[in-house]
DNA sequence: AGAACCCAATAAAGCGTTTTAGTGAAAGGG
DNA sequence: CCCTTTCACTAAAACGCTTTATTGGGTTCT
């Protein structure tokens, strides 16, 4: 591979001029810039970004930290953060946790030598204190979707608690009075949140809480899996299910059809979070839908506007709307 | 942040030292290695990774570079990827190409700026060659699924042929003699395979082949809806639809259940790769199966044999069988 | 004509590591 | 007792860039 100073050989210049020329079209005699650009060319000249990268003090990396990338909702996530990484001529770096809070602190260490210029993180678990150790001036990071409460830094979170009690509402209008719950992770806010929208709900309109239909499914297929046969296996089981998110439906969803519970004839369902088979599903699957991608997207800007300096001092917290997505899985009691 | 400067400083060793006995444990005097490792502890001091990268020449960072990772399949190989790399504390850099050749070649030239190691790609077009560029000996990298012909590097491919022999004489077995076929993108080898398969399918049992009954969806959610509708608009439509890739999928079944066609009564399916809710569909789908993580992880591990040196000379392919999973989605034409 | 500028071009410093070559002291060998 | 090894440790080079300070020649201004 070519180095600089071949360039600058081959062009019979410095090497601060083949480094100017070449970072500064306008820069210096035209003769001199069509020796350099010719040089570079014959050469097939790339400059190194290590090198780079070491004098400027950035890498034009960042780093996305989430559960799965299997996820769909995570995918989608990171399909907008990557777009506009991009669009500054920034490279991506893919890291699942797993949900596990060790090899979230791996992640985390890594980062810490300079290796990416600021990160975008769906927190494993927020008893986690980890990232406390980043300080966010020099290595900035965003939050989305699940935060660390004692740690400060900008965040795009959904209202969790709005999500579910609006699905939850809705079951209960329809009529249903025994509801369950496939609960997410009780470490991650979002988990909290959503049983929270569940519980608020029930309370807003006088209804009971049964705390043998709440479930936690851990926010995995099996999870989901589980808990719905648990569920299925009371003695006085669910009219209606809400699953707090995607990955869970999946799981509760096979549960359903091996015990061949028909929707929504037997069971009504509503998941948290859409998909592309969710709307031809039979029945089409009624959902609370987050705005996945664009949560994504706002998190590359943010992260970019402290990673460049134009962000405001304080951090900031952009609060995105679920919407309910009525579709057939669910039906009215009589 | 501190540099390794102040802890040689701190521990009143020489930086040398500093470096010697952070990477090798058994390094130096006891009493040394003691007073490195409390400065070390007491600055919080993390060795910055560009600078080694700079003397080193390796990045531990690799990429995967594949056209949409929203697409189920190339989520599954991408986990399968992230976790061999993570055994090997490499990093993952994700790069989607939207099957664009230009996106393709501009992360291919950020490659080439010694940003990564190796590299793992699943090309957007056969048809450009831009990948000559990268110097297989310098910059490892091997094809995943999708590959240049003319341009040698190890392989991780699937018998695309075979999975559409399969999935089509299973049809024709059926009694099928108008299947239609959604197809992929030519400029694909995985594309023009599984036409292939579909066409010699027919061929061995001597059915006939209808020109108007293969439509190209160009891999893509509203290829295959909009192929689909045409194969539904034709004045003799198909008794059955193979669809050669999974997002085709979601748009050809998006398609059938607008218009209302019913499956397996109206129209048998079969869609190749599976997915987590093609098993409880209703029905459940039919499908060719790709081992996709699998493919995931045996691409790197071939790229850490490059990179570490320890891969034969000679280029290897590996050829994985895909497999049919019969469920409810086809039936018997009487 | 001399002072004051401007511009092209460059030498050299610096980024934070690893590694090579070397120093000095202690240990072992004849 | 001198010569050779071994060991602990270090100074300095190197990795490939960007950038700062500087040189030297040509303009422009007074």
């Amino acid at each position: 591979m070519p180095t600089i100073k071949d360039v600058a050989r081959e062009a019979e210049v410095s090497i601060a001029s083949v480094s100017k020329v070449l970072n500064d079209p306008n820069y210096g005699s035209v003769q001199m810039r069509s020796r350099v650009m010719r040089a570079t060319r014959k050469l097939g000249y790339q400059p190194n970004n290590i090198a780079r990268s070491m004098v400027m003090g950035k890498t034009k990396i960042i780093a996305l930290v989430i559960p799965d990338i299997r996820n769909q909702f995570f995918t989608s996530v990171a399909r907008g953060v990557e777009d506009v990484a991009s669009k500054y001529e920034y490279r991506v770096i893919l890291c699942n946790t797993d949900e596990d809070a060790t090899k979230q602190r791996e992640y985390i260490d890594t980062f810490r030598s300079k290796i990416v210029d600021g990160f975008i993180i769906s927190v494993a678990s927020d008893r986690d204190q980890y990232l406390a150790k980043v300080d966010g001036q020099t290595l900035p990071f965003v939050y989305i979707d699940r935060l660390c409460e004692g740690i400060s830094a900008d965040a795009i979170v959904v209202d969790n608690q709005d999500g579910a009690h609006k699905a939850v509402s809705y079951l209960l209008e329809l009529g249903h009075r025994r509801i369950g719950l496939v609960a997410g992770k009780s470490d991650t806010l979002t988990g909290r949140e959503r049983l929270r929208g569940y519980q608020e709900a029930h309370e807003s309109v006088g209804a009971n809480l049964h705390s043998d239909l709440m479930i936690d499914g851990g926010f995995t297929i099996e999870g989901g899996y589980e808990a719905t046969k648990a569920l299925l296996g009371l003695s006085q089981p669910p009219t209606a299910i809400f699953i707090a998110n995607n990955a869970m439906t999946i799981g509760c969803l096979k549960a359903l059809a091996e015990a061949k519970v028909k929707i929504p004839d037997e069971i009504s369902v509503i998941g948290f979070d859409d998909s592309e088979w969710a709307e031809f599903f039979s029945p089409p699957l009624t959902v609370v839908r987050q705005p996945t991608y664009t949560m994504g997207t706002l998190a590359g800007e943010i992260l970019f506007q402290r990673i460049l300096g134009t962000a405001p001092q304080e951090k900031q917290e952009i609060v995105l709307r679920p919407e309910l997505v009525v579709r057939e899985s669910c039906r009215a009691l009589s």
